[in-house]
DNA sequence: GATGAATGAGACTTCATTCAT
DNA sequence: GATGAATGAAGTCTCATTCAT
């Protein structure tokens, strides 16, 4: 009766807003304690019944899936920002330090869904997966346009190294810091 | 390991047959499947009652910490063998290779325990964490000797990239090859 | 190790002994209530956790299909009984009665399981259910030979017709009484 | 029944058809798959807030009851109509067989109803009660009267070989018929 | 009056651990 | 010592009912 579009009608504010406050507490939860952490945990620290949490999430794992997507696209929006900022033959080089030294630190969920734990963003999150990717090959392009990055590299190559630096993260700030240093080093052209 | 010292009596021979068949399905098991499986499964497969397990092991997580102790043990004693057997200078980027495509390709054990996913090695299994460590440092000694190893590299950002090269396994064996070539060639001397 | 038939070990005793009690509990209290008693309310009446009913039924569907099964097979037992023990040709009618009075009165099991409410039992339970349409076969024999049951009658309209006097035991036991001789008298040739 | 008597004020016309509605979708929704619908699934089908329901039926329980009333009395409609539309004397035969064969077939409600499975109609809705009781003294005096009907007969028995009827209309229709009509031969005079 | 989001008790089921046999 | 049955505390998910919008 009311006017929608597409036959998705817009949530309710409160709605929305207990939707977005779950989904962030649940970010934080899992980015922090990792999938195993109970629903109803989860349900207690947003502050809603867990029902609640089911209303808008058919299963656990499709909330892990939702958060997944957010951040795979968070991470990707921070990519294209770098790219966009500042000099074009280093974004790789800085996202890949930023990903390390400001995301990845303790982030279970970042890591253990680009590494294809517990998840396969593929195929419950095919759009935030092909956002990352195309995010990987333009920093994959402007590097080797620009001479900074070796030419025989391709994105799937990146991708697994992006997994590889991802597990660094979990270290020691300064020893990260090094570690990913000497990483892209294997990058760059010789 | 000695018989009899310090009031350990030494296991009677069938139970020692026993902790030893329970240790080596343990990590079959959590190897393929990741530390989920119950421990009456692993009973199971190993063809004893869920109580012999709990005798030789107090709980699930310290027959995985033996599981994962004696694993590092032989990741060790691999690279002990490369570095005996053939060029000193080559042989941290043959352990590196051989972590990545022969062991850690599906090894759920070994990558998480590096990873510190699920137990923290050093608190739980020092003298394996140590002879990890012990080795890493033989490798990186004998490549910078040789000069096929950079300079400005030490052990724990080794270890670190050792992290990063096991989470790189989990791909397609030749994207995981290359990726691990490029790595590598970080360590090199410019 | 221990010498067992055809792979399936004998219950230990004291597990037998949990298992006939939860049994016996869970027909007494699905006879009473219906299927929507919970699990954990039957573990509680039998004295066991509810887990040691999940080691014997792996679902709530499995055990109230042992104890329709066990049921079925008690019901066809007691008409086997009647029909050797007295007039063959009066036996179907004998049959019908304790059905009725003596059986069906409150027994939700039962009658529901005839019915085919809640339960498929020719899926869950073919032997039983065989069973019973053998018995009713034989029943119908003895009368159409004795000449006290009309000919023109099968096993699938009987077993309608029990399915209806079990219907008909929920009633007040003496109006049961009177409307099972109504029906009964059906199936005596006219 | 009546407008505005007894403080009872009529609803507002959109009120009045969305109450009906309700009950005509609880209706097909009950008979096709019992009472464990969910009350939001009957809402949705009824194109309804689920808060709507309640403002009309203050319990899901409620809404069963009036569902089973208005079904009753339907029954009872029928009934009645066979009664003054063709021979009195067989009116309870075609009424029997209508109830299996018609209506039955697999209409839960009735069926749970009438057998007192899950509501007791007497308390719930005595009006559709005694209607039902009713019919079936007038159909069973107009069947004694007329002498197709046995004398030794009363309205209790009688209401008990209805239900019995009905538990055998789940079965396949033409089981149904042939054992419904041996079931009625026993209704006649010898 | 209507809506549908939120609630929260409770269902079924799993599994680490203990203990009688 | 070995066995595997029993325990019971979670965990995930459902749904009757209430209530803010």
């Amino acid at each position: 009766m009311a006017a929608d579009i597409g036959g998705v009608r817009p949530l309710r504010a409160d709605a929305a807003r207990n939707r977005d406050r779950v989904l962030e507490v649940a970010y934080e939860t899992f980015a922090a304690e990792g999938l195993s952490v109970p629903v109803d945990e989860i349900a207690r620290r947003a502050g809603v019944g867990a029902g609640t949490i089911y209303r808008h999430f058919p299963t656990k794992e499709a909330l892990y899936a939702a958060v997944v997507a957010h951040r795979i696209r968070d991470m990707a929006d921070r990519g294209r920002q770098l790219l966009q900022s500042g000099d074009p033959g280093e974004a790789l080089f800085a996202f890949l330090r930023a990903m390390v030294l400001e995301w990845g630190a303790s982030d279970h969920v970042l890591i253990d869904a680009l590494a294809g734990r517990g998840i396969d963003v593929h195929a419950v999150a095919p759009e935030a997966d092909a956002d990352a990717r195309t995010l990987l090959g333009e920093l994959l392009a402007a590097g080797q346009e620009a001479g900074t990055v070796r030419a025989d590299l391709d994105v799937p190559e990146l991708k697994a190294i992006l997994v590889g630096c991802q597990a660094i993260g979990a270290y020691d700030a300064e020893v990260a810091a090094r570690a990913t240093d000497v990483v892209t080093d294997g990058l760059r052209p010789r």
